[in-house]
RNA sequence: CGGGGUGUGGCGCAGCCUGGUAGCGCACCUGGUUUGGGACCAGGGGGUCGGAGGUUCGAAUCCUCUCGCCCCGACCA
């Protein structure tokens, strides 16, 4: 029943680092508490339809519990976001939850960063703390480890859950006070080369959120202390965006998702091409320049999945994270760092893809491929073809939640839209006197009627 | 952190104004009838009414304090 197959994800969040094969399921044994109501504290889309559809509990504000379904998802965006930092070159590495104060201390953030960390104490009465982000742990990392020129460049990430202590916590994951994060950092020898990094992350960027089936529009942001172009948030465009942003219309046309890039070249044109078009976030907007676009204008409201920026010798200066250059002298590196809210992009991604009904996962991140609905437990018929269904595309490597519960149909169809997978295969004893079963696709509404041997190979394709 | 709201079984709610010992729908369990878009009948289990103090013969209900959660704003990946 439960068996191997080519879907593999990787888990990095542990000890230590192991593959999983995300297998089938029966919805029988799986653990799916879907919600027929809506909950009183949800307000918007995807925090309503992660708690219907079972995929999250919460704990206290801001703070969620991730079941089955949830989880699943989180991990197939971690491992997409995996893929692609890999891709560029940065390499994983997994730094602690909890930092002692005095790190803080160092670049003098511990009395800088204000209530929104939380702070903790150990047994020895030793200020700690839930790291809300990592700078000073590499930058720490980086001082201890490298010495020379010749190391550089070097680019770090990891994916860690973070913690702030927001003030007012709301839209479910989408600002929870604790948070799976990807950050990154890079370490270059100079500003010039600093930008070789920068650029890299925000192409990159560009190709995570396209594979992940979003429009993420990169946007200027604050470029803080340092000054320049180095700075850019990555916007969803969707409804229930928590800020109002506009943009050039050629910028919602891209797509990177297949597009192969050599990460060697010189992205600087790249780069280039998409920071010369207007993009703002709402502090940011320019009415004389948004007059001059004209119908090219897009207003819409967005929400930030990523954020890059390039803070240069900010923190190595305190730590003394220096190298020595080639002439035998010494220099502070220059650093930047590169978020991606994982969690959020589970939010992101419902507030994007989501009807009436439920969820509209894009196959790359869905829980399953196919939901299977047998339409009559118990009947010979039907039981014996969705068995085989369901072990046919196990074993082609294809993952199904089979609906093997003994409920009315109705519940059936209600709760697989409502879970949002993308594919639908409908057993019932009418179709199948003719070999017929339905699929469904969940995005289009469409179903047709074509025979168990079709809907196999379609599945498995 | 300012302003507002809310807390009654797993979920959604009524009861509170006008005190008399807790109710409805969904979900859950049992039996039966049903069965292609969230069935019906009968029976059943589950709640110290967020917590503490007070008023009273008696408090979900009135008073005081307190905690949680949600919304608007300011702030933020």
């Amino acid at each position: 029943m439960i068996q191997s197959h080519k879907v593999r994800l990787r888990f990095c969040h542990y000890n230590h680092s192991l593959y999983k094969d995300y297998v089938s399921m029966r919805l029988s044994r799986y653990f799916l508490p879907t919600l027929k109501e809506t909950p009183s504290e949800a307000q918007i889309a995807s925090h309503r339809l992660m708690l219907r559809a079972g995929m999250i509990r919460q704990s206290s504000a801001g703070i969620y519990s991730w079941l089955p379904l949830g989880h699943r998802v989180l991990m197939k965006i971690q491992a997409i976001v995996e893929e692609e930092q890999d891709a560029m070159g940065a390499q994983q590495i997994l730094m602690p939850t909890i930092q002692p104060a005095d790190l803080w201390r160092v670049s003098g953030r511990y009395d800088a960063y204000g209530p929104e960390m939380l702070r903790i104490k150990d047994r020895h009465d030793r200020d700690m703390l839930y790291g809300p982000t990592n700078e000073e742990q590499v930058t720490e990392i980086f001082h201890d480890c490298v010495r020379s020129y010749k190391d550089l460049p070097k680019m770090l990430y990891h994916i860690q859950w973070k913690f702030r202590d927001e003030v007012r916590p709301r839209f479910g994951i989408m600002r929870g006070r604790e948070f799976l994060m990807k950050d990154a950092y890079s370490f270059d020898l100079d500003m010039t080369e600093g930008r070789r990094s920068y650029n890299k992350f925000f192409i990159s960027y560009l190709r995570t959120f396209a594979r992940l089936g979003l429009k993420a529009i990169p946007m200027a942001a604050d470029s803080g202390p340092i000054g320049g172009d180095m700075s850019h948030e990555f916007l969803v465009l969707a409804e229930t965006g928590e800020s109002e942003v506009a943009c050039h219309r050629d910028l919602l046309e891209m797509d990177w998702s297949d597009k192969p890039i050599d990460y060697e070249a010189d992205l600087q044109p790249l780069v280039d091409s998409f920071t010369a078009k207007y993009a703002a976030t709402d502090e940011k907007r320019d009415a004389e320049q948004e007059a001059a676009l004209g119908d090219d204008l897009v207003t819409a409201r967005g929400i930030e999945v990523g954020h890059i920026f390039h803070f240069g010798t900010k923190y190595s200066v305190p730590f003394e994270a220096n190298v020595t250059t080639s002439d035998g002298g010494e220099v502070a590196v220059s650093m930047g760092s590169y978020g991606i809210g994982v969690s959020r992009l589970v939010g992101a991604i419902i507030e994007a893809f989501h009807d009436d009904d439920g969820i509209i996962w894009p196959e790359v991140v869905a829980p399953f491929k196919v939901g299977l609905i047998n339409l009559k437990v118990g009947d010979e018929t039907c039981d014996g073809a969705c068995e085989g269904i369901y072990n046919d595309l196990t074993e082609a490597g294809v993952e199904v939640l089979y609906d093997d519960r003994d409920i009315r149909a109705g519940g059936k169809f209600a709760d697989m839209d409502l879970i949002g997978l993308p594919w639908q295969i409908i057993a019932g004893p009418r179709g199948l006197k003719n070999g017929m079963v339905e699929l469904k696709s969940r995005a289009t509404g469409e179903r047709e009627e074509i025979s168990l041997e079709a809907a196999l190979s379609r599945m498995a394709e």
